[in-house]
DNA sequence: TTAATGACCTATC
DNA sequence: CGATAGGCCATTA
């Protein structure tokens, strides 16, 4: 249980700098790609702020959850800009450019 | 213990 | 091609 949080946890927080994954990829990381809804469900409960970059986990649109909200959605966007993240028009992640690799 | 919910994804109509 | 339904796992009530 919690063993699979870390789980989480640890891929998340492995995401390279001014680069962002998807709940699927983590959650494939993790052990299970079924997990995307528990990845959502850790970072929700986000027991660690500070070492879990959840601004870096984003949808497989690439778009950031509005439940993030934890300030501003746009916030959330303008902080990944504010790395080397790649925002397009619709306010979405360049997955083609900034798509962990998993490496 | 059972049922319902959720920061999701995939498949089907 | 666009929208809808279902399913998976874990947590909460």
């Amino acid at each position: 249980m919690e063993n699979t949080f870390e789980k989480i946890y640890q891929a998340v927080i492995k995401i390279p700098k001014g680069r962002v994954a998807t709940y699927g990829q983590i959650a494939t990381m993790a052990g299970n790609p079924r997990w995307s809804q528990i990845v959502g469900y850790a970072l929700h409960v986000n027991p660690k702020p500070g070492v879990i970059p959840c601004h870096r986990v984003v949808n497989r649109l690439g778009e950031v959850s509005q439940a993030f909200a934890f300030g501003g959605e746009n916030m959330q966007i303008k902080l990944l800009k504010e790395e080397v993240v790649k925002f397009d028009s619709d306010g979405r992640v360049v997955l083609s450019d900034c798509l962990w690799d998993g490496k």
